[in-house]
DNA sequence: ATTTGTACTGCAAATAAATGCAAATTTGCA
DNA sequence: TGCAAATTTGCATTTATTTGCAGTACAAAT
């Protein structure tokens, strides 16, 4: 039995009971009370529900808004956010700039995720603030009420301080020979600090985005190593960034 | 049986049973954990599973839930805001640190306020976000969930940057003798570079934390100018602060 | 105060994941 | 078809994580 399945089954009888208790999961699923102990404070520490003496009951108030998750999880940006995971590993600091698809990410993260995000975009907060195991560092900056982004020249002098060895970078638009380019220059600013301070730079874009021009040059194709896309890593479309030796994922 | 077929068999397995396990699909495909383990992998490279220890699991099933953030207008504070809208002129520049009575200020203000906020408050940001004559400068450093504040020492030489005009400081706990002290030393940090950087100091205390005391010494009670409180000013409980020739609002 | 059930700690065994490598298989091309 | 190159696959090894257990500390109930 995956964990996952424990954690399901834990949540749905909490949903039906209101509470559960220790010694009867550990009946139930056939495995240890520690382990009941160790996935009801990896629950708990998500938020999902409150941990009481002898087990775990609903949370006091649990805001289950949806409208807020379905902003950013519509289709294609679900794909990118689950081909992402794989390039975070434990202990890493990872670069994660503006925009809707990098708050994909951070939603579709797994609940013990554990690294470091330094970021200058403020939607990530609240999404990120559930996963007590992620430290977050903000850019500050003058903030920017349409792309919910910190910019400016001290935010762009704030990136110096940090070597990430991932970079996620949200893209307006992508194109094999004009390369990526922004809408807002503030914002291109950014990428242009955070592509120079990290090790793998790896650029996200949806098939809207992809073979569009905006008019801010961030940087040519080939200082990307990876490309991550909603459309399949084979698909012909795809063609003429795979012959500049892009990753293509 | 080609690696396709292996492919489509875990998806509709996984669509069946919203999960699937590597020793189950190894010995019912005839092929090694390894092999299965690599075709997950692929699969979730392209989006189309969610990779967890022992197999795999559908996308949707990671459940997030949203944190709220109005549980800053209370009695006292109310009070307080008010008063202290009267300090902020036109075109000026404030410091705003962090708390919940910080927090009711913004909230509290005119529609058409115009002026510029620097802050390491992040639940500020939201609030402030509807005046669209004010400028949000935020201050970055390492973000803590509890408070919802960025410090560190990133933060305090942000701070030194800029120049307020008024500074609003939100009090842990605030005595005559002992001055203002915090509970949390990195938040007293950032209050004592804002103090240093600000021409005038305006601190907030509702009346359970006037007389209080934490550990850690942000300042004597001489070094602010204003002290506005959810009391009148003409209050005995005050006669304190008013002998050290401090302005009670 | 004593008893009982609960929570935390460190540890070792079990289990799973990642890595490197060689054999087997498929693919591209003459 | 034949052959080399590339890819896929299984296996052995190393590394990391999870799990159950024992001991102990703690808290509540009697």
């Amino acid at each position: 039995m995956l964990r996952e399945e424990r954690f399901d089954h834990i949540i749905s009888l909490l949903k039906r009971d209101g509470k559960v208790a220790y010694d009867l999961l550990s009946a139930e699923l056939n495995v240890s009370e520690d382990t009941i102990r160790r996935d009801i404070e990896t629950l708990h520490s998500n938020g999902l529900l409150a941990k009481v003496r002898g087990g775990a009951i609903l949370p006091s108030r649990n805001p289950l808004s949806f409208q807020n998750r379905t902003a950013y999880l519509t289709e294609g940006k679900d794909v990118i956010a689950l081909k992402a995971q794989q390039f975070i590993k434990k202990g890493q600091t990872v670069f994660m700039d503006g925009g809707t698809t990098i708050c994909a990410i951070a939603a579709h993260l797994p609940l013990d995720s554990n690294f470091r995000v330094v970021t200058n975009n403020q939607a990530l907060i609240p999404i990120l603030s559930k996963f007590k195991e992620i430290e977050i560092i903000v850019l500050g900056g003058v903030y920017n009420r349409n792309t919910e982004t910190n910019t400016g020249v001290k935010t762009c002098e704030e990136v110096k301080h940090y070597v990430a060895d991932v970079y996620f970078m949200g893209t307006c638009a992508v194109q094999s020979k004009f390369g990526i380019t922004a809408a807002i220059n503030e914002d291109g600013e950014v990428k242009q600090a955070m592509l120079n301070s990290s090790i793998k730079k790896i650029a996200l874009s949806n098939t809207e985005k992809l073979d569009g021009v905006h008019s801010f040059k961030v940087c040519d194709m080939q200082e990307i190593d990876v490309l991550i896309t909603d459309i399949p890593s084979d698909d012909s479309r795809l063609d003429a960034y795979r012959n500049l030796g892009i990753k293509l994922v």
